[in-house]
DNA sequence: CGTCATTTTGAGGTATTTCAACGAAGGTGG
DNA sequence: CCACCTTCGTTGAAATACCTCAAAATGACG
């Protein structure tokens, strides 16, 4: 399991513009940073549905997921499941609540991720403000993603919802097998509860895409995009 | 317009638990800090429906709500209006990307706010971790808001989506008038952007729970719970 | 006391959900 | 090697809930 995991020498931060001015110098995380954190850091490998971590336990660590594909959803009251995000390589994740997560982790493919353990990684934060700021772009960014999600979600049409996260796959880091294709490292289930539908809709507005000569599906697994001008005119909802 | 606003004697930070160990010390904004931001922040008044941004404007700083309600929105292709957010005292926004805001934020009531810009902002975070630190616990408290409203807005049913919101306005540090009664600081309109509906859907959810006694506004601008234990259970949803 | 903006109400259309059942894929054990 | 089982995905038909369009009612304000 896991393989292919020797790039990443150490935890990944795609660092995205927040709190950048135009040209203000942006620190980057720095060969010492990175060395710092990976001192900290524990390597942990996760096959198909492990778990990082699970709801309401002691939030010990945070996160970064290294390689693969992760899902952070919430089982509601209702019974339902609503995934709040899923997690590439150079995400950050760990999000607690008076010292409780707030959200189950589990992996939907082969992945590593690095644990980061807050008692070691708050003093070091608290010494290193350009490692901090790193750390507080990376919570940017997720925030960011949030609000998009959000946005998504309230789209009344299965067939958008559908577009918009094959989209999302299509510009997250995933290693893309054969060219031209999107890979897609999770279940109907997942996208479904990501997207807030059910399967069945999930399904039909697959299957509605595909009649029209918009996207089509290689196996469950891997989609490729056909009709490029229908298809961004669908996704393009935010 | 904003008045009442003398008991913020500067930026407040709702400091919120996030990378929060059970026992560490929890850097607290202190004294000399708030004099810090207080003196690179510019007051700002805004009268309802005032601006503190616009969507795509070149994003200079970063806002903390001092007092009021604002209203953080995105007008999408479609025609809609999405709400990503309100914001009350405590609150940090300013959410950008690639130098852009990304929300446009508007007063819902006389509000204020504080301004600090970036350029000042940011060596000021890099040369005092304690104060960085907790601008990251702000933007987690965000990351938290931003994932409870994507559950929320996935709710099949209006009613509860309503009740949730009501719930969340309860529970905002939004200055009580009449005791028992909780404060509506937005239209319809902004509560339907909000909560993914249409202000005709908000307005028979609104119906629905009055004639099922559970609540009761009066006037457009406040309501009261009747009956909590309906209230609640309605209510809970994430 | 008009005017404008906001809110409410009504009737019909439409998309997704629900419920039910079938089909496909992968793993296990005899 | 095949039967069996579990998980996952697909398809169909009816019900529900929200949306859309249209119009009346309420409230704020000059």
């Amino acid at each position: 399991m896991t393989k292919d995991l020797s790039r990443v020498s150490g935890p990944a931060l795609r660092a995205l513009p927040f709190f950048r001015p135009e040209n203000a110098a942006v620190p980057r995380l720095n060969e010492q940073q990175r060395q710092r954190l990976l001192g900290i850091a524990t390597r942990i490998d996760l096959k198909p549905r492990g778990f990082a971590y699970k709801e309401h336990a002691a939030a010990g660590a945070v996160f970064i997921c290294g390689e693969g594909a992760i899902k952070s959803f919430r089982d509601l009251p209702s019974g339902r499941r609503r995934v709040v995000g899923f997690l590439f390589r150079g995400d950050i994740f760990g999000l607690a609540e008076n010292g409780r997560y707030v959200n189950s982790t589990q992996a939907t493919m082969p992945s590593m991720c690095y644990r980061l353990p807050l008692e070691q990684l708050v003093p070091i934060m608290l010494q290193d403000p350009g490692l901090e700021f790193n750390m507080m772009l990376k919570i940017t960014h997720e925030l960011r993603e949030a609000q998009r999600h959000n946005i998504l979600v309230c789209s009344r049409s299965a067939k958008v919802r559908l577009a918009a996260c094959i989209k999302m796959l299509e510009s997250s880091p995933l290693p893309v097998t054969s060219p031209g294709t999107i890979p897609v490292p999770m279940t109907r289930t997942d996208i479904a509860d990501y997207l807030g539908l059910t399967i069945e809709s999930v399904s039909r507005a697959t299957r509605e895409l595909t009649s029209a000569g918009v996207i089509k599906f290689s196996g469950p697994r891997a989609v490729r995009v056909l009709n490029r001008e229908k298809f961004e005119s669908l996704a393009r909802v935010l």
